[in-house]
DNA sequence: CTTCTAAAGTCAACATAGTTGACATGAAGG
DNA sequence: CCTTCATGTCAACTATGTTGACTTTAGAAG
């Protein structure tokens, strides 16, 4: 787990353009960065990281889901997951109960301290979003999103 | 070193949203993983993979770049460099020489074979960024880069 | 020439995040 | 009862990063 590990502000880095989608590559990265950030260091602070999270966003917003799904999700195998959700489990920021009827796959839920962990990373996350959208307007935050959808299936 | 590590789809989870700006936060993500998966598909099957990438990119931006500098660009540590950068440098994808005048330093470049693979894996992502800005027009093109802008620099 | 300093390189120990492969357990269903 | 499927666990491995403690190299200052 690492340590408080702080900002690692990273300036920009001021690059000859070679191509004229460069400026782009690097905004990817650097807004990737500046998005997570803040998140990841209170996360740190938590004795968290990003797989952490990772999985109580997911859990939060399919409350009761199963490993499998889960595992299906995230896209990670279920030996990378065990370790990251035991801790979540230890912690007691995650419960993991059977159903009555469904006694085959075990559910997972939020704690009330599950929940209000993920709320605030999450939270410093979409301030970050926020921020830049009200900067842009509703119009620049739609093409954001229509440009990332375009990324994100690339097709 | 990981091998082909094959595309791993990963639909976009639907999740429901518990806040407005859940989607940007989702896209986000999956923006970034769209933008990455063929560079890093190309740059597996030459046996390198993110850190290299980032290596040889910064470096073709920057001919006869110093180690300390590009350690600063990077954001790591030289200990976290020094694997990546000598196996760059064993596979004769870049050059290191000291200079006539200042010998104190060592000055990095690319060889041809380092341009040629620098410029292939940023061509994949390039690509990505090429057919979604076609599709968003330069308005939408110039909002998404706003908006990031204002992420990037989180102010 | 000697000494100090800065850049670079190296070594060890560790943490985290992921992988495969193999195998154990526990409940549902035929 | 026996199979199947979801889950859990163990071991070994790779990769990427960290800190700390050096050494080496070469320029600069005395």
């Amino acid at each position: 787990m690492p340590k408080t590990s702080q900002a690692a502000g990273l300036h920009r880095a001021s690059l000859a353009k070679l191509h004229d989608l460069d400026a782009s590559l690097e905004l990817m990265y650097y807004g990737w960065r500046g998005m997570t950030l803040e998140a990841d260091d209170y996360l740190a602070r938590q004795g968290l990281s990003r797989p952490h999270h990772r999985i109580l966003y997911v859990v939060a917003r399919r409350p009761d889901i199963a490993i499998g799904a889960l595992i299906e999700i995230l896209g990670i195998s279920k030996q990378a997951l065990n370790r990251p959700l035991n801790l979540l489990l230890e912690r007691k920021l995650l419960t993991s109960t059977r159903a009555p009827e469904q006694h085959r796959s075990k559910l997972l839920r939020l704690t009330a301290a599950g929940q209000r962990i993920e709320q605030k990373a999450s939270d410093h996350e979409r301030k970050v979003m926020r921020r830049a959208f009200e900067r842009a307007g509703p119009s620049g935050a739609a093409a954001w999103m229509a440009v990332m959808e375009a990324i994100a299936d690339n097709n």
